[in-house]
DNA sequence: ACATCTTTTTGACAATTGTCAAAAAGATGT
DNA sequence: ACATCTTTTTGACAATTGTCAAAAAGATGT
C-alpha cells in the first residue's frame, strides 16, 4: 500500500487552521470523522434522502446538481480542501432536492450532523471556528449567484476562467457549461472563438 | 409623532429568537446598535468602500447589484426582518464591489463589525447564534444560485413566484427582472402570457 | 382634477443561444 | 496498437431573449 501522495488536511486540521482548537477537540473530531472512498460517478447524496453528513474532500472532485425540465443544472463543483454537503438538506434537516455526485475517484472525510451538534455543546469554541467557516462559504455562494446572473455566455466564461481557472483542465466541459448555465455546444463555441482571436 | 406601526424586531430580539441570550448580551447589542433611516433611492453601501456594518431591515426594502457591461445585475432583494450587508465586503474586509441600495423608505438597525467582534469575544454564546444565522443565510444564497441557473425565463419566474411571491406586488418589476437575469420586457411578456393562458 | 414622472406593456426586428445530428478528437482497457 | 467509449467540436436551423422605440398605465404632488 502506497502512502497518500496528496497533502490535504484532516477535518481537525482544517478547523484548527481557521481557529486554533485544543488537543481535546482535535481528538474528538478525529474520533468522530471517518475516511470514505468513492469511485468516479458514484452518488454521494441522493434527492429525497436526508443528508446527515458534511464531507471534506481530501482528494478528488464533487459536484451538485438539480434536475429541471429534463436537464441537469450544476450548482457547484468542488475539489480538494473544500467542505461539501447538501447545503439546504444538511442545515435544514429536510429531504434533499439536489444530487451530489463524485466526478473523480475521491477520498472524503465524513462528519456526522449529530456529532457536530455534540461538539458545539461540549466545546463551545468550535462555534467560533464554524462561524468563520460559514462566513467564508457564504461568500462563495454569493459568488455563484453573481456569475450565474451575468447576461452574456462569454462574460460568465471569462469570470469562471479568472476565478475557478484551476478546474478548467480537470473537470469535463459539460459540467462547466452546466455550472455556467449554458449548453456544452455554446461553451465549446465560445472557447474556440477565444482561441482564434489571439 | 406616531408610534411605529410595524412589528419587526430589534437586533437583540432577532438574535435571541435564534439562540436565547442573556440580558447582559441583549443590553450589549442594544447599546452598540443604532437605528438609521434612509429614503428610497439612497445608497447604503457603495462600491470601492469598506463595508463595516451589518443591517437589520426594520421597515422597507433593500437590494444589492453589481454593474456588468453597462447593466445592473441584481444579486438579491430583501425586506423587513432580514439582515443585509455586502456579503463579500463585510466578511472579507476587502473593498466592496457591489452597490447596496434602499428601494423603499427604510428603517434599518446597524451593527458595527468591530462591536460584533468584541461581542464574540466577550459573550462566546453569541457565536452559536451567529453560526445558526449564517447557516440559514447560506441556504438562501444557495437558492439564489439555483434560480439564476434555470435555463428558461419562464421557470425562473415561476420559481420566484413560488418562493418570493410576497415581493411581487411590492417592488418594481425592473428589479425582479434583473434579479432573474432577464430584461424587463421579457418579464413583462412572460407575465402577460401567463395571465392570458388562464 | 391635472400635469408630470415613473413603471409597464407592446411591437418589430436582431442577436444570442439552444437543439439535433454527425464528425472529430481524446481517453481507456486489453 | 486497436477497438471502444467518452468528450468535444462543428454545422444548420429553430427558439428564445435582447434591443430600441413608442404607447399605455399607474403613481405622485400640488
Amino acid at each position: 500500500m502506497v502512502q497518500n501522495s496528496f497533502s490535504s488536511l484532516t477535518m481537525a486540521e482544517l478547523v484548527n487552521n481557521i481557529h486554533p482548537i485544543s488537543a481535546e477537540v482535535r481528538q474528538y473530531i478525529n474520533r468522530t470523522t471517518t475516511e470514505y472512498r468513492l469511485k468516479k460517478g458514484e452518488i454521494l447524496i441522493a434527492p429525497g434522502t436526508m443528508c446527515t453528513r458534511l464531507y471534506l474532500i481530501r482528494q478528488g472532485a464533487v459536484r451538485a446538481y438539480v434536475k429541471e425540465g429534463g436537464q441537469e443544472i450544476t450548482i457547484w463543483v468542488c475539489a480538494e480542501g473544500e467542505l461539501v454537503t447538501s447545503i439546504r438538506g444538511f442545515f435544514s434537516r429536510l429531504p434533499v432536492t439536489e444530487t451530489v455526485e463524485v466526478i473523480e475517484d475521491s477520498v472524503l472525510i465524513t462528519a456526522e450532523y449529530d456529532d457536530m451538534q455534540r461538539m458545539y455543546d461540549r466545546y463551545p469554541e468550535t462555534n467560533i471556528a464554524v462561524r468563520k467557516i460559514l462566513e467564508r462559504y457564504y461568500q462563495d455562494a454569493e459568488e455563484r449567484a453573481i456569475i450565474a446572473r451575468m447576461p452574456r455566455a462569454e462574460s460568465k466564461y471569462a469570470y469562471f476562467v479568472a476565478h475557478k481557472g484551476y478546474l478548467l483542465n480537470r473537470i469535463p466541459l459539460k459540467y462547466i457549461a452546466s455550472y455556467l448555465g449554458m449548453t456544452l455546444e455554446t461553451l465549446s463555441r465560445i472557447r474556440s472563438r477565444i482561441s482564434r482571436h489571439k
